[in-house]
DNA sequence: GTAGAACCTGGAGCGCGCTCCAGGTCAAGC
DNA sequence: GCTTGACCTGGAGCGCGCTCCAGGTTCTAC
């Protein structure tokens, strides 16, 4: 123990494990928030040091980082929760993980285009204001005031 | 009144306008949210029938649907309170409105960002899965199940 | 052995953006 | 006058995704 890591006794044929700690600061959740998702079954009961401790995996690592991509595109935790059961429940159910997949990938595109629809409004408001204020100071106030609709 | 659409008296210098009902049917908001949007302050006070019942002016209309734009690109109702507040003050805040736009549109942009980075992410996974499912068939199930990780 | 930090559990609480409810008013048709 | 339905108000409730809390255990350093 002389690096500041504490690791657990390392039985050798064991890889090294992380502390809920070092999870949530790779991560990014907070330490409540890991235990959530684990109580909420998206992530599958991670492993106990003898005195009950959370020993996080690189395994469940991989897997957590791969439902904060899930997140980041927008998927609920009730279809995150549909996803890992399917997960967990083996080989046989990669069709129906392909089907779900797909179609959130639709989706997203579908939401990704209506961002792109909204926020090319945005840039048309954007302009009109500007072309407010030039206005405005080409004029250098005449008539302040009163002519407000946007 | 030979159509079926209830209508004020209409004195002539006012506009034709529009009941709860109508708006919400043309905004696809409830009548809840409408009246929610009002009281949190997102509309100005709209005017109201003899009986004060909400009557929706062509103004009314235009301003919702632009909020509706801006909830589309993500923004809270907090931000949109301080947006409309500021052009409920006048044209003096058009420069505080353009910045608060731009400002928005920029996280919009790192948002759409994000959501692509995610997506590719996605992608990738949707690849591995097919791969899968043509590896399986191909073999035709020698060994079935139990060489799980994803 | 002991202090203090890190961790555990079950359950309550919170901020957001609505949504629903109770109890009432108003307008139109008969 | 009566019924029906659209509308009104204030306020409670809800689903989501966490976040916080109390009370207890465990781990690490000294």
């Amino acid at each position: 123990m002389t690096s500041g890591q504490p690791r657990e006794p390392l039985p050798r044929d064991r890889e090294p494990t992380l502390t809920i700690a070092q999870v949530a600061e790779r991560t990014g959740l907070s330490h409540d928030t890991l235990r959530y998702y684990e109580k909420a079954g998206l992530i599958e009961r991670v492993g106990r040091s003898t005195g009950n401790q959370r020993r996080y995996q690189a395994a469940d690592l991989a897997w957590l980082e791969f439902l904060l991509r899930l997140r980041g595109t927008g998927m609920s935790i009730a279809d995150m929760q549909r996803f890992a059961a399917l997960r967990a429940a083996g080989n046989v159910t990669v069709a129906d993980r392909l089907a779900m997949l797909r179609e959130h990938r639709a989706e997203l595109a579908e939401r990704i285009r209506a961002l792109r629809r909204n926020a090319s409004v945005l840039d048309d408001k954007i302009d009109h204001y500007q072309r407010l204020l030039l206005d405005e100071h080409e004029i250098e106030h005449e008539q302040p005031g009163s002519d407000e609709t946007t």
